[in-house]
DNA sequence: TGCGTCATGATTTTT
DNA sequence: TCATGACGCA
């Protein structure tokens, strides 16, 4: 990559104090703020170290990649990259007794969960006073706690400010009120540098309380810093266009530069769509095969998770398009975590049932599926309510087939005694996990109350998990011929990934929402629009369509070489026509 | 409580 | 188009 620093650059890298570096995608935020590093680090007195603060693991790991391009293994060493949880963690870990005089305790997220859902009335509250009575943080106080550290320990801060002479905020943006608090703390004993892109704020709204649109305001008005804009430098992509589309469908203001990196392809009906999006992700690796480039990555992007778990259906069967034949294409998708563990560990325990056939494991069956829909239900409601309803009743259903079945009733009707039917419908198992799963996932297809399971426990595969999970599973059926225990292996297979696991770099193709895209990096994109649903432009948005739009752009921008956007016949054109 | 019928409207969510 | 929720019936 070539990377000329220019006079403003080099401005950045000589500041002495406080920075703020505005750029969009592939403008070169991250490489700069690394050559300012290098030239800090060798000034570095033992036991000092440069820190880089993100949001996700995806980005951390985008980060550190950027790293092993440009510093050496030595200099690697000393730069410490990672999310603002973990920081927090850490210094909570280290520090809490000066919050509440004993050590604090981690709430993660699925205990959070649990509790949660039994709790009644306001968790915001509860939370806190978890926090301050009995010193238990869970993930959303970890940034108010360590900013309430900062704020009352002259000696931390200070001590901090000694560790880490240069402090690197990535996507400040997108920082909130806590974060904010604890980072202003630090500023005042060490230099900091600030990266954002405007562009990028699509986590907006309710979901992370206290993300603001003003937050760059807020933060000039705050402290004195020397701001630097790269919006009109792009590097990722090259000599492509790409961005200049991704611009241009951000402003809405046609015309589109004529672009062999950027095409659309449409639909007419329905009953295209599935050959359509099969082709679309055949054209685009054969695109990038033809431009050389070999084990490309490219990412099936849609608005939706709806539409997202469609897409995947679609690249698991042969299609047919103009003649042309299609064959399955091996995929990945990015799925919710909690969500499918929960629909994962409800599977095993189906499993283990079938094999074993005691009461027990029956009585275990109905209570994994009853709690996978408890933590549906809790998911509904805190993302729009949407089904939360439907979620509760089925939970409803299988608890009280639970205590049936513990009280040695038999099940009258519905979903539990029709899925219980599919089960007893299955063959002998024959010991092959992989076989024996997939012939118990059917019988999640007997009644439409368990397909949400069926749905979510795909996903499973996807954890890297399913290697050493087969591994196990096997074992088990040697020793014993059973699959006893398969719902508690699962479990502990999944969060140990969860808590060691880097994210995992993208291989081949990968299906996501575009939500969850950002901070990633491909090769190519695909964009999938939906006739009824997930559409690109929400109606309700116009008439600017202003958050749509930054989120196609995110979409849009993850490509380093190609982008294919998929659309039905009907779809609103993006940009005016002018 | 469970199920069939009909109207409604359709996003996402880093740790 | 199709899943969801409201409503009413057994």
């Amino acid at each position: 990559m070539a990377f000329t620093i220019c006079e403003k650059r080099q401005s950045v890298i000589d500041e002495q104090g406080h920075a703020l570096v505005i750029g969009g995608p592939g403008s070169g935020k991250t490489t700069l703020a690394l050559l300012k590093s290098k030239g800090i680090l060798d000034t570095l007195a033992p036991g000092q170290s440069i820190l880089f603060l993100s949001f996700s693991r995806a980005a951390v790991q985008q980060i550190l990649k950027r790293c092993r391009e440009i510093l050496t293994k030595e200099e690697m060493k000393r730069i410490d990259v990672r999310t603002y949880h973990s920081f927090c963690w850490d210094i909570l870990h280290c520090h809490g007794r000066l919050l509440g005089g004993r050590p604090l305790k981690m709430m993660a997220p699925s205990e959070e969960g649990t509790r949660r859902t039994q709790f009644d009335g306001d968790w915001a509250a509860e939370s806190k006073r978890l926090k301050d009575e009995d010193g238990m943080v869970c993930f959303d106080l970890f940034a108010a706690a360590t900013a309430e550290l900062f704020e009352g320990s002259t000696h931390l801060r200070s001590w901090m400010g000694r560790l880490f002479p240069l402090v690197i905020l990535d996507e400040f943006q997108d920082s909130d009120d806590d974060q904010w608090r604890f980072v202003q703390q630090l500023s005042d004993v060490t230099q900091t540098l600030f990266l954002a892109d405007t562009e990028q704020r699509i986590f907006e709204g309710s979901f992370r309380p206290g993300v603001r649109a003003d937050r760059l305001d807020i933060l000039k008005g705050a402290i004195e810093l020397r701001e630097v804009d790269l919006r009109d430098d792009n590097y990722r992509s090259g000599d492509s266009d790409i961005l200049a589309v991704a611009d241009c469908v951000l402003s809405g203001k046609g015309p589109l530069p004529k672009s062999e990196d950027v095409k659309a392809l449409r639909y007419e009906y329905r009953n295209q769509f599935a050959a359509t999006v099969h082709f679309a992700v055949a054209v685009t690796l054969g695109t990038l095969r033809k431009r050389g480039i070999d084990d490309p990555t490219v990412a099936v992007l849609a608005r939706s998770n709806d539409l997202v778990a469609e897409i995947s259906d679609i690249l698991e069967h042969s299609h047919v398009y103009n003649t042309r034949n299609l064959k399955p294409i091996p995929h990945d998708i990015v799925w919710d975590q909690e969500l499918s563990a929960s629909a994962g560990v409800a599977m095993a325990s189906a499993l283990e049932f079938v094999s074993l056939g005691t009461a027990s494991a029956r009585e275990a069956m109905h209570a994994k599926i009853e709690e996978y829909f408890l933590i549906k239900k809790d998911f509904c409601q805190r993302y729009g309510g949407r089904g939360a309803k439907a979620a509760g009743t089925k939970a409803d259903r299988f608890g009280k087939a639970k205590v049936k079945v513990a009280d040695g009733k038999a099940l009258t009707q519905g979903s539990p005694k029709t899925f219980e039917a599919a089960l007893s419908a299955i063959p002998a198992l024959t010991g092959d996990p992989v076989r024996d799963w997939k012939v118990v996932r059917t019988a999640f297809q007997a009644h439409d109350d368990l397909k949400a399971i069926f749905q979510d426990a795909r996903m499973v595969r996807l954890f890297r998990a399913s290697d050493t999970l087969a591994t196990a599973l096997a074992g088990r059926w040697m020793e014993r011929a059973t699959y006893e225990g398969a719902a508690r292996m699962l479990r502990s297979v999944l969060d140990q990934e969860r808590l060691i696991g880097l994210e995992r770099e993208p291989k081949g193709i990968s299906l996501m929402t575009l939500h969850k895209s950002k901070g990633k990096e491909f090769d190519a994109v695909v964009m999938v629009e939906g006739i009824h649903s997930s559409h690109f432009l929400l109606s309700h948005e116009a008439p600017d369509f202003a958050p749509s739009r930054r989120l196609l752009r995110v979409g849009i921008t993850r490509a380093r070489s190609f982008v294919l956007l998929v659309r039905p016949h009907s779809a609103k054109p993006l940009v005016d026509a002018t």
